[in-house]
DNA sequence: ACCGAGATTGCG
DNA sequence: GCAATCTCGGTC
């Protein structure tokens, strides 16, 4: 159900092995799906972006710290959902975010879950917009990808290393080295990611 | 118990 | 620019 992707790689890794790749999700026999364009990696307790840095656990990051594979589903400021995948061993608390994707199938049902979205471009631009069109929210968190029959991950089409690029990850301020580490990973040029920027050279 | 900030979004 | 309002950590 991966097609040859292994969560339990460090989180970088799985990062970039998304791109490119196809999530897919059904729901009431309808399928949806999108070419993941942009990912985020918080690679775990040393990482102070991540919500286990430091090891913390609570209730709501509990998911995260469970084996590669496993989707760790969250609310953010109170009314959005954000869908990550858990990578690295059990313990690791590392995950990668998906941010963007190109909506390919199931564009019709995407709408009527984004009754804003006004272009196809807006409906996977952003995590939280992300959940709404595809459906996800927090009654995933800790399921197995692929498991659970309805969300999994299907190969789509590989991206070149001339194709992707990295940068720092959104929202984290420049309050330090360490929100400037470039682990957003997105695939150059698509005006599906959240901060699209002309090919330039 | 209260308060501010956060891996965000949409509206004015 | 700001409100929507969940979760967590710091503080009283």
């Amino acid at each position: 159900m991966t097609q040859g992707l292994d969560p339990t790689a460090p989180a970088t890794e799985v990062a970039r092995e998304l791109l490119g790749r196809h999530l897919v999700r059904v729901v009431d026999g309808v399928r949806r799906s999108g070419r993941i364009v942009e990912v985020e990696a918080y690679v775990g307790h040393e990482d102070r972006a991540s919500h286990t840095w430091g090891g913390r656990r609570t209730k709501r990051n509990e998911t995260m710290f469970m084996a590669g594979g496993h989707l760790y589903v969250y609310l953010i400021y109170g009314m959005h959902h954000c869908l990550n995948l858990v990578t690295g061993p059990e313990g690791h608390g590392e995950a990668v975010l998906l941010r963007a994707l190109e909506p390919r199938e199931g564009i019709e049902a995407m709408h009527i879950d984004r009754p804003k979205a006004r272009r196809t471009r807006d409906l996977c631009r952003g995590p939280g917009r992300l959940c709404a069109a595809m459906a996800v929210d927090r009654s995933l968190d800790g399921l197995e990808i692929g498991r659970s029959n309805d969300l999994w991950i299907e190969a789509g089409e590989p991206v070149q290393d001339r194709c992707c690029i990295t940068g720092p990850r959104i929202g984290l301020g420049h309050t330090g080295p360490w929100a400037d580490a470039p682990l957003r990973y997105s695939i150059l040029g698509s005006p599906f990611v959240s901060d699209p920027r002309p090919i330039s050279r």
